[in-house]
DNA sequence: GTGAAAGCGCTAACAG
DNA sequence: CTGTTAGCGCTTTCAC
């Protein structure tokens, strides 16, 4: 294990061009104003000693860190079962480090860990926070408001805007007004995947859940319950099962929905791991899908997706955008904040919600 | 997105509880000396003014962050597509936590983020790295060396100790002396695999690799090769395939080993996803598992392993540990080197292979 | 035991 | 344009 050495300060660099520190400064922090030969002097200068300047020192002054928290909360480990998760975080990676600005990593096992994240945060060692506020009764979105510092949420808060916001822009003033988040439009995709049904000629319409502490899994449901009501009144309540977003859970309610309503002929799973159970039960008890039983999922995990049997029909959002859309968003509004002075009045609240399109496969 | 508000300084504190910045610094670290009433005033007024240490303040004069960078070389998507990352990101996440140590990510999406990375570490804002060397020909472990970080790696790094080391000790001291990496026993893992093959009386025991440009890969055929040479004294050369960890590559190898050798009757596979693409194949072709060919995979990723039709024999590994005791070597290593000066000879090099066991199913 | 004073390395006014 | 001067908020000798 190297030790560290000790790196040459400014002070080292402007002896040897022979120049002031601020000068150093200056061409290290974008040469403006300063002259040619000076800055190529200096540039050398930095080359030689393998100057690199400290951040620390930096932060001291400029009260800025270039670094932003990803904060997941992940009660359940399931966040790790999906890549889910992985993708969000690329998209994140991608967007910070093309402006320069560091990813610091907040893993939460449960409400000991909140404390300590809303310490860090508002420790002011970064400029802003990315949340994921998985679940409905979730203290941490509140206890990081409370925090005091910039925030996007990935997936609507509980207590955010109203969901039904129009598609790519900006959702309503709500009771969350001021609060930022992006996610999908889970309700339209829902239609989208129940519409896709019933235009097959399917009358019995099933849908397994996600887990309903998750604003996603409630909106999905919504979005399914819009389409039954719309196309037949009322929907029977034993068509709609409750699970988990898991392949466990999805067979489980599978099971189940087959138990009680033997004549169902089409579901919507909440996700794609949910079908993929759900898919794995339809087979054991002989039915063909898609002509006995049509199925549709949400997510279009393409590894997934792609190698069930029949390939999966699924409402695709694209995850890595909506991670890279947060760091937009987060990054934005730092900058906003630092040109000029913020009012109240003008915090950019709302959600974000990114389209989703139906992807057919084989399955329906 | 609110705004950041200012936070109060030593000083602020030090002015309410009547003392000098000096005693308010003790007691916020530790207080070792300062006298009981005078203490108890002072964390009065740290709680009731909200203080937060500034942590770039502290930085600059200890030169500790107490953050610890996390790179992980991610050229394919691949590091994305199973859980394996999130795992070990999820061990090293607890370790650090217990430490009160950050965690900075650094996703590299290529040659391009190499530069970065290295100039962020040594620039000096973290304590240490872990590093994922991913690949053999990856540039990044030797620029991350020269940047003088202390450093651990996941996975043995292709210049490293040598692979036979002892389990679960130290490795002794080859050419990479002073590199210190966390990895399973992947040779010792594929000897389980194939001589339980064997031990099942199965005579034409198949392998398929996985991305040979990875240490894992090639020690885990290298095991392979060790067992077939031990029982038949020379191995068929055509029941060895070249894949690539995924469920894709999997099932091309496997539809190639069926082609060539129609007499397998077993199938090692680097990890459980070329297993699954293997399984898959194995079934399309009217084959029964394990009847006809009895397979088994590595990694033991619970979510795939027990949902293949059948159950999948694998050997497993404890990923989330090998992340949780790469977070233990790094921070001890840090503040063994805080404690005394440390000298070239005491560097602990040498890696610390974790065991696999091998965990029977349906498939073999 | 406690306080006073001296920086850590850098940026940002302000002069020149 | 360039240099001089003050700190940013904290820890850490060193006196008392």
């Amino acid at each position: 294990m190297t030790e560290a050495v000790s790196r040459p300060t400014l002070e080292a660099v402007a002896a040897r061009a022979g120049v002031s520190r601020a000068t150093v400064s200056r061409v290290v922090n974008g040469g403006d104003g300063v002259r040619e030969p000076l800055a190529e002097r200096v540039r050398r200068a930095v080359e030689e000693l393998g100057y690199v300047p400290n951040q620390a020192a930096r932060s001291l002054v400029t009260r800025r860190h270039d670094a932003v928290a990803v904060v997941i909360a992940e009660p359940e480990s399931r966040v790790f079962a999906d890549p889910f998760f992985a993708l969000q975080l690329r998209g994140i990676s991608k967007e910070l480090t093309a402006h320069d600005n560091q990813l610091v990593l907040l893993l939460t096992e449960g409400r000991a860990d909140h404390a300590r994240v809303a310490r860090y945060l508002a420790g002011g060692h970064v400029d802003g926070a990315l949340v994921f506020s998985l679940h409905l009764d979730d203290p941490l979105p509140g206890l990081i408001r409370d925090a005091g510092v910039p925030t996007v949420f990935g997936g609507r808060p509980d207590w955010g805007d109203d969901p039904g916001a129009a598609v790519c822009g900006r959702a309503g003033e709500g009771p969350g007004h001021g609060v930022v988040y992006v996610d999908c439009d889970n309700r339209g995709g829902a239609h989208t995947a129940v519409r896709h049904l019933v235009g097959l000629g399917r009358r019995r319409v099933a849908h397994i859940t996600g887990a309903l502490d998750q604003t996603s899994a409630v909106d999905r449901l919504d979005g399914y319950r819009d389409v039954m009501a719309d196309v037949w009144g009322e929907d029977d309540p034993r068509l709609v099962v409750e699970s988990d977003f898991t392949p466990a859970g999805g067979e489980r309610a599978m099971r189940e929905l087959l138990g009680c309503c033997p004549d169902v002929d089409a579901v919507f799973a909440a996700n794609d791991l949910t079908a993929l159970g759900a898919l794995r039960v339809l087979r054991e008890s002989g039915r063909r899908v898609p002509e006995d039983v049509a199925v549709v999922g949400f997510d279009d995990m393409v590894p997934v997706a792609e190698q069930t049997d029949p390939p999966l029909t699924t409402v695709r959002q694209d995850i890595e955008e909506m991670g890279r859309l947060m760091a937009r968003l987060l990054l934005r509004g730092l900058s906003d904040g630092r040109d000029r002075e913020r009012t109240a009045a003008d915090a950019p609240g709302g959600g974000v919600i990114l389209p989703t399109t139906l992807i057919r496969r084989a399955s329906a």
